[in-house]
DNA sequence: CTAATTTAGTTAAACGTTTAAGCAAATAAA
DNA sequence: TTTATTTGCTTAAACGTTTAACTAAATTAG
């Protein structure tokens, strides 16, 4: 019975009072204050311990202007990669027992300018952003930006944007996948992707056209296939189209999820990976050893990704000092699997 | 240059003074009270625009005692059940303009202790969680109840606290795939499981047992093989001992990323699946379909739990009546595919 | 021994909202 | 016409911290 009397709060001024101290005292103490005498800042520690006194954290981040607080702003989670990556920010934040707001964008504009007029006014101290496919305009971005509030990028980042960003060389990887698939004795490799605006897609379709244009192939329009960004049926049928019509030997698959389109659209047209197609994907999935048959995969260095997009927004909110167009580049890596296997 | 002045925040104050009224009646237009004459309110919702005014959330919280913001707290984020979970919850957080802060335990009780001490005092006004796998001791559970934060848990439940409850039904699940492969010719099944306190993974067992026991089997202890919940090398090198030592036919798994595991050593002690040993995982990854052999899998509703559970906490918010000990069970689905067939 | 400094506190203002209470002018009721 | 009510606004307190400025007592310096 006792237990359901919802005991009024207990704050400082309640600790101040039992203790007949000061609410001044109380604070300070807590803080680990000069001011306070050693043996009153342990009677106070002593009785909030004991009256499990927790300070109001919306009372301190008005006050202090700080809110020991960020957001993380993705498109989806939906993913290996974006699991992984906020694991990797996760990691630092609670460190610095920091908070984490998450916000998805469904890769929409509108949302994503929508949460970051939400963001104004000290919600968060910081925020780590990888910004939404069919995000096009950034003034959004910029106004935040301007009112003081650091934002680091991640993987998906804008070239017109100045900020510290953190990406994986996307032109290398796809360029180094596309060799690995010309070597593997591929004639006519297409490219799965999906449309929108952030430099990582076209890098890797880039990428892409340079192995291609190296040894002198020029790749028909009609070899880049773009797909919907939402995981569905639809892109099974628009690849399955594609089979059909351009009979590609080789595809490069730009997202995750297309993965599973691909595959499935092969084994609908009855086409054997790798023996008629062979097919790499960008993706983290940790089922790719176990596909039928396992998958080539570029992999990214996601959870370093987050992690170092953390950290660097905390050099920056710690004071160091952070160059403000810093962008770092940490390698994929290209794990060659039996689904480009040479015939 | 202009740009980078970094303007003062635009607050009531500042938008009380242009417009010449008091700051009474700004909060007041902008919360459309009756107080406010109409052209007044236009007046003030147009200045605000102009300005482009975002009210500090702290200060509102502060006074309003609601935070407008609700925690996540979840083991991991690594897999796809808790990613689908999440962009179940965000569903209806989003539509309620409400802000979700996200707290990954990592399965760790003493972390997840102190992630609810945090939650103390008013940060969020009310919680989403799963259960750490190594949590036995549920005081800081009830603690943070008592204060008068709602909690919603989803999948990872505890018995012993009073709560509303989103599951699946766990034991008929595991129960029903049992069954299936006993269908299919197994005569030794084996249960991979994790070692951990949440009432999902013993009702898993209990499904498992109670399917052998209906046919007179009774299965050796060793036939329950206890995994790290890191997805991992040793786990791969623990199930091949299995595999060696009990010759199972048949294998339930009961979390996602053993699934990989079980694959990857079927394949190093070169098992055929599903010739060998029959698999079937509880998992909800998309890449089932297009492994190899397919994978037979126990889908459980994962976006539609977190969706659930968001609902039945804003009902709660909202001071809607909800049932203190209400427990929804939304069905899983068994998924049918090669890595069970009938030899 | 007095003056300067240090120690250990206190008081009160401030952060940016919300809201209860108050009030004058306008309108409606008696 | 007088009184009651409604309208549209203002004043001021409150939410729970933090911190600048102050003070009295104790210590140190000269």
């Amino acid at each position: 019975m006792a237990s359901e009397i919802k005991s009024d709060k207990v704050n400082m001024k309640a600790l101040a009072k039992v203790l007949n101290v000061s609410i001044a005292t109380v604070s300070k103490a807590l803080r680990d204050s000069h001011d306070i005498g050693p043996e009153t800042k342990l009677r106070v520690i002593e009785e909030a311990r004991k009256l499990n006194y927790v300070p109001n954290p919306y009372a301190s981040s008005l006050r202090k202007k700080a809110s020991n607080t960020i957001a993380i702003i993705i498109p989806e989670i939906a993913d290996s990669f974006f699991s992984q990556a906020i694991n990797g920010i996760e990691s630092v934040v609670a460190i610095k027992k920091y908070h984490t707001l998450i916000y998805l964008t469904h890769d929409s504009y509108e949302r994503e300018a929508y949460m970051f007029g939400e963001l104004a006014s000290g919600r968060v101290d910081g925020v780590i952003m990888s910004v939404a496919s069919n995000t096009e305009d950034t003034k959004h971005i910029k106004t935040l930006q301007d009112s003081g509030i650091p934002i680091v990028f991640f993987d998906r980042v804008f070239d017109d944007i100045k900020s510290v960003k953190i990406t994986t060389d996307d032109f290398n990887s796809a360029y180094t996948a596309t060799n690995h698939l010309l070597d593997a004795g591929c004639k006519n490799i297409s490219l799965i992707t999906i449309k929108g605006y952030p430099s990582i897609l076209s890098a890797r379709e880039e990428g892409y056209q340079q192995a291609l244009a190296e040894k002198g192939i020029h790749p028909r329009e009609s070899s880049v296939v773009t797909c919907s960004n939402k995981y569905n049926n639809e892109n099974v049928e628009v690849i399955k189209e594609h089979l059909a019509k351009v009979k590609p030997d080789g595809i490069i698959a730009t997202v995750e999820h297309l993965a599973t389109s691909t595959y499935l659209a092969c084994d609908e047209m009855k086409l054997n990976i790798p023996k008629d197609v062979k097919v790499a994907c960008f993706t983290n999935q940790i089922t790719a050893p176990i596909l039928n048959p396992p998958l080539t995969t570029i992999l990214q260095p996601a959870y370093d990704m987050g992690k170092q997009a953390a950290q660097l927004l905390f050099d920056h909110l710690s004071g160091r000092y952070v160059e403000t167009n810093k962008e770092i580049v940490l390698p994929s890596k290209l794990v060659v699997r039996a689904s480009t296997a040479f015939n």
